[in-house]
DNA sequence: CGTTAATTTGAGACCATTCAATTTCGGTGG
DNA sequence: CCACCGAAATTGAATGGTCTCAAATTAACG
């Protein structure tokens, strides 16, 4: 076993009979996971309006620069968020898994200011802007629900800043396995033996700020000294504690538990002025 | 003139009788800068109770890895929130001025993700989370304003990944100065002819990733060429539009304007169920 | 089985670091 | 006002991590 249980935590008040192939459980899970959702919460969310759709690798979702009028929910594959510089060098901003609300940065602000493409084949739920900003005004706990999922978000671009800055490409490369091999367990996507490791060497390097070519000799690197096996895109962890150790990694900063100071002053329903 | 000015909008509703001087101003003037608030929010926030701080240069308001149970408003001076590799080696992931909500994110979640720190004599405001929750729990639009706030920072925190990744020394330096230029500009605090610029050089380096000593020959060049003067903390920018180029640097990231889209869509008290 | 994408390899160049040592600056006490 | 101090800034030289630019090899796919 290689990452411990999340310990999440089922709302008391949560339905039994949830349609867990409702097409927004995912989202409703994710959110769930780090707010406390009440019974009526939980069922506002579920009758949210959606539109489903289908992404091909590399399709765009969001270019940098537009107007976003709705936010996507990734329910299968992946996807990036990432940034241009003035002179065209591409740097990927963070990775999506399954449950992961995209764009909801961008659809509360006037124009976007980063793009979303899919980096593989992907099925997503669109929400429009206005129907979930109707249903966070009416539940506080949807809203404070939104928050704490911007918040885990914005702790993730820290610590990749963290690494693209203080960070070598050693460890900068174990950290980024590191964190989605975690990250993909939590989403529920088992990976007992080995993950379809969705990024080429060149989108590693894009998302860790080196060239393809270095990225190459530093996986060399870290099978050569036992770390991972990585062939025909299956990524295998052979020594979790040594590639943890080596991208100086731990898993605070993905806040994967409820903040158990929170549970006691959540609120579900709106109250009076 | 080297910022144009940012087109902030006063909600039709601001009383014209609220004290600029209320200790809490900032924050509201913050907030209402992105978001519509109406008077019965903007009276909300006045009343909430706070606890005013002093900070000296160096002083932590936050550790990584605490549990917080206030945020803070600053004031007065400028902070920085920051990060150390498990090698010791510190990044400093953003840097706060005039009215900034600091360690509302830490404060939602379980353990602090990152420390706070004084980067000069500064003048802030507690405020308890459980009395901003309320507010938030109470008024739509004061949830809403403070996801919003929450997404620039975490618009900014990308923009920093972007420069980290893929710009070099030199272009991570310009855009810093012309960023905090900005920033300061819009913070209300004038500068017109140069600015106490607080950052030593061993900071800047910290917050671009690089070692004082480079940071500073990258200075001397770019006094060398004519892009600014910096002397006794004072920076002056004697070329903005170079600055500017030289830092690839365009400010929508910073998202200085209230989404016209969202106008229309806000709601200013609490609604039925 | 051909075509394109992805990975791998090599060598040289360069940006940035490291490690000292030196100089300047800002403030303090005599 | 000057001597002194620590912090900050500056300088130099050597090292090294990462990039650049090809070119070659392998894998993926219809």
């Amino acid at each position: 076993m290689i990452v411990q249980s999340t310990g999440r935590l089922v709302p008391p008040q949560g339905k039994a009979v949830e349609d867990p192939n409702h097409l927004l459980f995912p989202l409703i899970d994710k959110l769930g996971s780090r707010s406390l959702l009440s019974a009526l919460d939980r069922s506002a969310l579920f009758s949210l309006p959606y539109q489903e759709g289908t992404l091909q690798r590399g399709d765009y979702v969001t270019y940098e620069g537009n107007e976003v009028d709705s936010c996507c929910v990734l329910l299968t594959g992946v996807l990036s968020r990432q940034k241009l510089t003035g002179f065209g060098a591409k740097q990927i901003l963070s990775l999506h898994l399954r449950g992961d609300i995209i764009d909801l940065q961008n659809a509360l602000v006037e124009v976007a200011d980063h793009s979303v493409q899919a980096v593989t084949l992907a099925k997503v739920v669109h929400i429009r802007r206005e129907a979930l900003l109707r249903a966070a005004d009416e539940r506080p706990a949807i809203a404070r629900a939104l928050l704490v999922d911007t918040i885990v978000d914005c702790s993730i671009a820290r610590e990749w800043l963290l690494s693209a800055g203080q960070r070598n490409a050693h460890q900068r490369i174990s950290h980024l396995l590191c964190e989605l091999v975690v990250r993909e367990r939590d989403a529920g996507l088992r990976s007992e033996h080995g993950w379809d490791m969705p990024l080429t060497q060149e989108q590693l390097g894009e998302a860790t700020g080196m060239t393809s070519v270095h990225v190459n000799r530093v996986l060399q690197r870290m099978r050569r000294e036992g770390f991972v096996r990585l062939e025909a895109q299956k990524l295998v962890i052979l020594d979790w504690a040594g590639l943890q150790a080596a991208g100086d990694f731990t898993d605070t900063y993905l806040h994967r538990r409820i903040p158990v100071a929170l549970q006691g002053i959540c609120r579900s329903g709106p109250v009076g002025g």
